[in-house]
DNA sequence: ATAGGGTTAG
């Protein structure tokens, strides 16, 4: 029994303006001409005008055409109507291998693709002989469905039928051994084949990245002779998505330098890279290059565009795109909302979304999470909550862990804590290390140790006790300057052989990227870097700055070690900044841990004494200091 | 006679 099977019901009707008269039914014997349905089969767009096509086939009296039936299977399944195609295959008397193929061909790409393999052994059952492109059809569905079992079978069948040698079959057995992680049977098929095909190695490639096999991948992409520029951006997508942004842009101008042509999905993948890393100069210039290079800039583009200025602090460059945009979808309206948000802009973007509802298009959940986030941000509860409760009941979508998240962090800043906990307890989903993430951070701005050890209670006590557990008990600890539970938790850590992320800042001058660690002594210019933050903090302490040494200090013996430590590294980024850059410049940081309490106060201060605008991207948000104050208003 | 490949932002 197929699951896709379901009622056939007449589609509704178009108004298209032919009739069966309109078509001569006499053939001219010697040759037959092609059916003047053909072309307008090739033009149907939804499934009422091949409705009406088939209705005006059937009055001429092809009805059992059997090339006709073939080419109305085709269309169906190409426009995803599985119901009608199912119902045109019954009236194809003994169908054959094609019929078999165009039905099968839109079992795949529907909802129920193992389905593809029922219908195959109904066919085999049958005595019809399966041809490669059926069987790579089947592959395929075995692929996106992980069904390794049933994938192997027909590997097998592929071997006795003889089709071990056809390039469709061999890049679905890569695709399918690779997305189920058997790389050793998709490196052998890969290998065996006769050249060594960009379109198999990118296969390949996208399912090494997509395991966190990076280095693989980057082998299969150094084997391929002739790489296309699908193959490219897939290796360039792969670095992005392991974190290897920088060798992504590196590949990228190898890339150039190859005069290989990057398309769309290129320029996004490499936006891409330019938002995680927050390298904003470089984001422009990818920006700039877009015309010269003929890259289109369509919604993808556009929405990428406006995520990557954004993520590097520009909200005002990503209006302009915002702005800019012919046509709009969703996830443009998401991905500007989003920014507002993390930028601050809580009403904004409150405004935006309240446009775009206005405007008819439908909200996602990811558009409750930029909107939610935007609330939280703001301590606008009440909006908030009419947000969180509107999801379902007007727009029929079920809250998820996050968005419960932003709930709790919205109730937990402004010290509704209990109601927050409440809200955690009450939830119809499991709550994940970020929520209870958030619960604990509000817990150490309302000063209260014990929910805290009660939520430390719960954590370790359930069975998902793990490395990002005790990373956040650690911090959570440490922060209310309880060292020795802070320390317990981080002794729990070593013993597993597990690491808390060390903080890491990050500033682009002159187009290239400079990493700091915390307290970091390797940077070529560390004396004159140092040498500014002394100058800074004797200036801020005239400004009213003390630090507040139990922030920093912890459990660390070594006196020396001690005072490296205590330098966070966002400090050492933005005192590079203000040496290479020309005075009155903006000042962009990126960091990957959230900015603590006592650097934050500081900075406030060093955009007063020296003039400049410092913009801090952290974990969760942006700040952007300026004159002794930060956009966040001290609530972060 | 007939069909068939891979990569995509939040």
């Amino acid at each position: 029994m197929l699951q896709s099977a379901l009622a056939v019901t007449a589609p509704p009707q178009a108004n298209l303006n032919f009739s069966a008269h309109d078509f001569p039914k006499n053939k001219i014997a010697a040759c037959a001409p092609p059916s003047p349905f053909l072309p307008l089969l090739h033009r149907c767009r939804s499934t009422s005008e091949v409705y009406q096509v088939h209705g005006a086939i059937i009055k001429s009296g092809e009805g059992h055409d059997r090339f006709l039936l073939f080419q109305l299977l085709r269309r169906c399944s190409s426009l995803h109507s599985i119901d009608y195609a199912s119902r045109i295959f019954e009236s194809v008397k003994q169908p054959d291998v094609y019929h078999w193929t165009a039905l099968i061909a839109g079992i795949v790409a529907g909802d129920f693709p193992l389905d593809a393999v029922l219908l195959y052994s109904q066919m085999m059952g049958e005595s019809i002989a399966p041809d490669a492109v059926l069987i790579s059809y089947v592959l395929k569905a075995c692929g996106s469905q992980m069904a390794l079992e049933e994938g192997k079978q027909i590997h097998g069948q592929v071997l006795k039928l003889s089709f071990g040698f056809e390039r469709a079959v061999l890049m679905r057995l890569i695709g399918l051994y690779g997305g189920c992680g058997e790389f050793a049977d998709a490196k052998k098929v890969f290998d065996e084949m006769p050249d060594r095909d960009a379109v198999a190695g990118t296969v390949l490639i996208s399912c090494y990245s997509d395991r966190g096999l990076i280095d693989e991948a980057l082998g299969v992409f150094c084997g391929v002779p002739e790489r296309d520029t699908v193959c490219w951006t897939s290796m360039i997508d792969g670095l992005v998505r392991n974190g290897r942004e920088m060798a992504a842009v590196n590949l990228f101008r190898e890339m150039q330098r190859e005069n290989v042509q990057p398309n769309e999905i290129t320029i996004v993948c490499l936006l891409s890279a330019c938002a995680r890393l927050g390298a904003l100069q470089l984001g422009k210039w990818v920006d700039s290059y877009l015309g010269k290079y003929g890259i289109r800039r369509n919604t993808f583009v556009c929405s990428t565009l406006i995520d990557m200025y954004c993520k590097c602090g520009s909200v005002e460059e990503a209006m302009k795109v915002f702005d800019g945009m012919p046509r709009r979808d969703v996830i443009s309206y998401n991905s500007m909302i989003a920014g507002l948000a993390v930028h601050g802009k809580s009403l904004e973007a409150v405004q935006l979304y309240r446009k775009m509802i206005r405007l008819g298009f439908k909200p996602t959940h990811i558009t409750f999470v930029a909107v939610l986030n935007a609330c939280s941000h703001g301590g606008l509860v009440d909006l908030g909550f009419e947000m969180f409760e509107s999801m379902e009941k007007v727009h029929g979508l079920l809250p998820e862990v996050e968005h419960y998240g932003c709930m709790v962090d919205l109730l937990g800043r402004v010290g509704r804590l209990q109601d927050a906990f409440d809200m955690i307890q009450e939830m119809r989903v499991e709550p994940d290390h970020v929520i209870w993430g958030a619960l604990l951070g509000a817990c150490r701005i309302h000063g209260n140790l014990a929910l805290a050890k009660k939520i430390g209670q719960i954590l370790i006590s359930s069975e998902k006790a793990d490395s990002g557990t005790f990373v956040l008990l650690a911090n959570s600890y440490s922060s209310f300057g309880k060292w020795e539970d802070a320390a317990r938790m981080r002794a729990i850590l070593r013993e597993r052989g597990m690491q808390k992320e060390p903080g890491c800042s990050s500033i682009e001058i002159d187009n290239e990227l400079h990493e700091f660690l915390l307290g970091d002594i390797k940077h070529p210019q560390r004396k004159e870097i140092y040498e500014k933050l002394e100058e800074m903090t004797v200036l801020v302490k005239k400004e009213g700055y003390s630090p507040a040494k139990s922030e920093v200090l912890q459990d660390v013996q070594d006196q020396e070690k001690q005072w490296a430590l205590a330098i966070h590294s966002e400090r050492l980024a933005i005192c590079f900044g203000l040496i290479s850059t020309k005075p009155g410049k903006t000042i962009r940081v990126m960091k990957n841990l959230r900015v603590c309490g006592d650097c934050h106060s500081m900075i406030k201060l060093i955009a007063k004494v020296t003039g400049r605008k410092i913009v801090v991207r952290d974990r969760n948000r942006f700040h952007h200091f300026e004159d002794g104050s930060c956009s966040c208003g001290d609530y972060w």
